[in-house]
DNA sequence: AATAATATGTCAGTGTTGTTGACATTCCAA
DNA sequence: TTGGAATGTCAACAACACTGACATATTATT
């Protein structure tokens, strides 16, 4: 396999990309992303949850006390298709809904004991994964990971990146 | 932002990897997965096609002359699911379905002009923010982004991927 | 030659997750 | 008091996955 020594650049100090290197890459990010969802699928079929309760779990988790309209744009769904997944989350007394003291009209959303079981069960799962894979690329193959991912981010979403990882863990 | 240098490892050799660190290579992949798809489906919601579609679309070009079933396991799907997206795409005239020569039951996958025109179209469209992406993070970074990737693939994808990318193209 | 297995296609039904559009409620702020 | 923001809900719809059942060639096996 290449090292990262040798670089192509081209006279405009631009990295040199076949469409081939860039294909793969798509590819790597195809098969790699149905790896990182797997495990925690397994768990959400037998819970007969799907994989937007696992992301509304995450980021509540994240983010205690959170709003409905903030979880919205983190998620990027429509508040329809978010609040059919929290009222069964809810419902089920996996999620808290309490309405907010400065502003009643908000909501702020956080898990409950059962909910935070959940939640860690899910991301145990997939954390495993996420080990094995970073020690057996190794730090500096973790670092470029992230840089790279961070680089294909929409701006809009980045915003929410940098503010939930809170700027330089890696 | 801390550098590859710094990695910390504990007296077996492994990488000490927290909790914080691999939430956080998470929700990088949560969030650049969705600027990976951002640029080709907004191509495909204007030809009234999905992300199915433009899957199909890739591995064929990849592997012209590939059969109904190794498209199956490349995509992880049904077989009902990928007949629906592969009879429409037939249907519009964007991919060939061609009898096998030494196995009749076979049919061979292939691109017509038109497939190959939106299928380059939506590849652009994805690879202009892979490169992007690639150049904005280096060349040391792309390798170790595709070398987590990899190590977070399912054994199973893992022999998929290997076949497409063929080795050691990075 | 008869039978089994393989490759493909299709029909019907179901579930999750996303979308629009419309509408009601509550509450903050000008 | 009025406008707008935050939230919740209803209905309808579409994409895309699933299961299960069944049909049709074709090839492989016995």
């Amino acid at each position: 396999m290449a090292q990262g020594q040798n670089r192509s650049e081209n006279t405009h100090g631009l990295l040199f990309l076949t469409d081939e290197q860039l294909r793969k890459g798509i590819e790597a990010m195809f098969f790699a992303y149905r790896g990182f969802t797997a495990d925690p699928d397994r768990i959400l079929v037998e819970k007969s949850y799907g994989r937007a309760h696992h992301r509304a779990l995450h980021f509540i988790q994240r983010s205690p006390g959170t709003t409905v309209n903030n979880l919205l744009s983190t998620l990027g769904v429509t508040k329809q298709s978010l609040n059919r997944v929290l009222r069964t989350l809810i419902g089920d007394g996996l999620v808290l809904n309490e309405v907010g003291i400065k502003d009643k009209r908000q909501r702020h959303l956080s898990l409950t004991d059962a909910g935070r079981e959940l939640e860690q069960a899910l991301s145990n799962a997939q954390r495993d994964r996420m080990r094995t894979a970073y020690r057996q690329a190794g730090a500096e193959a973790v670092y470029g990971f992230c840089t790279v991912l961070e680089a294909m981010m929409d701006p809009e979403l980045k915003k929410h990146y940098d503010q939930l990882t809170g700027g330089d863990i890696v």
